[in-house]
DNA sequence: GTTCTAGAAC
DNA sequence: GTTCTAGAAC
């Protein structure tokens, strides 16, 4: 008789408090490499009290970083108010690893600027923000939507995210928006030309490099 | 997130 | 015929 079993909320209530490690992905899945990353420490650029910046493993440009917490956070949907320090910190240490070895490199080349940012919907779990230095130039950068994630608005600024939070006290993203923006046609994200296919736009970003 | 590959696009 | 993209992966 239905009224003797207990309503799905009693049985939510009995269950224990959630604990934000159960929500992790499983270890050896892919979508918690970066979980992975943290500890290793040959990958390991940088590290203090609150976070750790390593190389990404597929770079899409000549330097990119991710600047990760030590602690876990699974993205930008679990942060409030209280992570205010760490975003701003992971900013600044973005900004002063990225520069001292773009400092280094420049010596050869010069590929300088950088962004600072955090994709919209991020496929791998443990928040991270990119660094990463707009000349795109890389082999690992191969598809639409690696493109897109960089050059459109699907690339949330970090100084933007932490003005949003610092307004609102959370990061609301436009799913729905998002998806359609990785599907946008290729565009120089310098001179706006527009290109039918990766190799073109490719072969058009090594014209930037001067 | 990447790899692989079927078949679309050229 | 070759290049290139896009969707499945248990």
């Amino acid at each position: 008789m239905a009224s003797s079993l207990p309503s799905s909320t009693a049985i939510k209530r009995n269950l224990p408090s959630e604990n934000l490690n159960e929500n992790q992905p499983k270890r050896n899945h892919w979508s918690a490499g970066l979980s992975t990353a943290l500890d290793d420490e040959g990958a390991r650029v940088h590290k203090d009290e609150l976070c750790t910046v390593i190389k990404d493993k597929y770079p899409k440009a000549r330097i990119h970083l991710l600047v990760m917490p030590n602690e876990y956070i699974a993205n930008l949907k679990s942060i409030n108010n209280t992570h205010l320090p760490l975003l701003k910190h992971m900013l600044k240490v973005g900004k002063e690893v990225a520069e001292k070895i773009a400092a280094k490199a420049n010596a050869r080349g010069s590929f300088a600027h950088f962004r600072y940012g955090y994709h919209a919907i991020p496929s791998m779990s443990l928040l991270h923000m990119h660094v990463i230095s707009q000349d795109f130039i890389s082999d690992s950068l191969k598809t639409k939507k690696h493109w897109n994630s960089f050059t459109s608005d699907y690339f949330l600024d970090a100084s933007q995210v932490i003005d949003d939070l610092q307004a609102n006290g959370s990061i609301h993203v436009d799913t729905t928006r998002m998806h359609k923006l990785l599907d946008n046609e290729l565009q120089c994200h310098r001179c706006s030309n527009k290109f039918t296919t990766m190799p073109k736009l490719k072969q058009h970003l090594l014209t930037h490099t001067s």
